[in-house]
DNA sequence: TATGAATGAGTCTTCATTCAT
DNA sequence: AATGAATGAAGACTCATTCAT
């Protein structure tokens, strides 16, 4: 067998850790994190159970990953230009995409959900989370404003809290949950 | 011929399973289920692991009477007439109460959302839950539809969902949400 | 009520005490002593865990009793004069009665055979025991001698070792063992 | 790949598994299963606790292992022709093994004799025991049934008995139980 | 890189025994 | 004499993590 270069190796090695972080958050999601134990893991992904730690650290720190590159992907779609308001045509394609992801990434929400109501659990990744939401929540609130309503912050988080419960109720249910008629109801009511 | 009445007996176990349910509830809302030790809750409640054993088959059995307590603390002011619809200002009255409700049992909202969140447990509830909870959905959908709402079902849902999330909103951060101003928005909005 | 006399407190005691052993030893036989909770006895007698206490120091002289007054028993119909040989009819009549004691008195053999099984266990009683039982084995012995036996003593323990083995076949299938042909047998065989 | 083959760590696992199952098999023995925790086996294999679980699922499963091997063990020098008798010759062969195996495996009988006289425990051998041992006294039946005998079916029962019997008594004395001559008598009576 | 045997701390649970009443 | 709540030590079992190969 021919020598593998630097790159095969890589590519092989962010392949497994791939294999590893997705099964890891499949079961995360469905039995919780304190109830999958690292054998479980591995037998699902397939490999060995020490081969887990050469990827990760430990059982939490594989937890981080997920939970950090999993808060990445749920912003890297609503980007937005800093100082700017946000239009309605804008806030209507970020309601649009948050019932996309609602769908796509359930298992995700599943855990970050979960996560959310253990505070001694969750502080960990507090700080990277609100500096991710904070300032969506000072834009829909700027926007609420100048639309004129009464209580701009307390809509904001109205719409964030909304948005939530509808993920919750999707996750717990996702075959009968109507999300798309829903979704009609939400650019009604929201925006 | 026995020292104590059958009476004391009773009173004595009743007020002790009542101070280890509320330890457990508190325990098992702030750090879960899986990650809270028997032996956690003993020392919290100031007596020993064993006597815990006394009063519950198990720390499962022990959940199973938090959930089954709290779940019927929920719907016992909710009580409505079979048969009759809902009026707008029950409807009021019912959110009005949920909100109270959720100020003042968040502790166990904490825990059942977590529950909901993991269906291998949640399993054990789902029944007693659905069978309290889908004549509510039944009565809003046809309030909606009285109304002459476009989605009366999808509304119905989305109002349980919306109050899902306000609740997991102000138990994630229950000193900044605006919890009052929200349900006059809810009050508004919904009904 | 007018106030008990001494013998009337005595016979009650005797009665309660009668009743715990009674429970324990059944309990015992079919359990193992070691698979048996004080609070089992406790409830198939109908009397309070402490109430044991009350008539026994411990599980473990709770047990010494039983084997004690069993073993007392098993020899009581069998007194022997000192110094004079054992003659046919006498030996007849001991295989009758122990053929008669091991129908009878099954649970507690039960109990006895697993106690020898159990040497760290049994050498508590081991003493007792060969006091009891060695004076017949060496009588047997004579009376095999007196015969014109080959081996009088592998005789004798071989009688012996029969008696249990009959005793252990019963014990384990109480409804199809052969015991009356096999009494036939066993006197025409040993006697 | 991997550094060891596969049948390298089925070797490790065989020896490792025949370590426990002998040890564990010497304690139950000597102190009765419900009597030997899971770490005096560990202690006395020279392991750890947790390792045990590893080769087997719980205790009861290696009590489980230790009688079936034994079990196999003891009818594998026993075999016979189907739809044909036993001779004579092939009798006295029978005993001089089975005499072999009670000096031999003395411990496994210590442990199945405790066993047979746990009815709650021994339900789970039932079966297979009887599968094993009925052949076999069908056959003996047959022996006595051709000899003459006047109860042939009650006179193998004793047979097996006897042997019980002999069995239990060297267990509880092995050192100055005359197992050699016994012998000699067993087949002048029994043959 | 990959394996799985091995460890040991920790978990749930049981149970003999004590004690206030 | 009698109760049963209470304790604490010990038992079965789990699991994150390490390590020799």
């Amino acid at each position: 067998m021919s020598p593998r270069t630097s790159d095969q190796w890589n590519r092989i090695r962010e392949e497994k850790k791939g294999i590893i972080l997705e099964t890891a958050l499949a079961l995360f999601a469905r039995r919780g994190f304190y109830n999958t134990p690292i054998s479980l893991i591995a037998r699902e992904a397939g490999i060995s159970k020490g081969l887990i730690y050469n990827y990760f650290d430990s059982k939490e720190s594989l937890l981080y990953e997920i939970i950090s590159s999993g808060m990445n992907d749920l912003v890297s779609d609503l980007k937005y230009e800093e100082g700017r308001g946000v239009t309605r045509d804008e806030l209507i394609r970020y309601v649009e995409v948050s019932f996309t992801k609602i769908k796509e990434n359930s298992r995700f929400y599943r855990l970050f959900f979960s996560l959310i109501l253990q505070p001694e659990v969750f502080s960990i990744f507090q700080d990277k989370f609100l500096d991710q939401i904070l300032p969506w929540f000072t834009l829909l609130e700027r926007y609420y404003s100048e639309k004129g309503e009464k209580f701009p912050q307390a809509k904001a988080r109205f719409f964030g809290a909304a948005l939530d419960g509808i993920g919750l109720n999707y996750i717990a249910e996702p075959d009968h949950f109507p999300l798309e008629e829903i979704k009609t109801l939400f650019l009604e009511m929201f925006i």
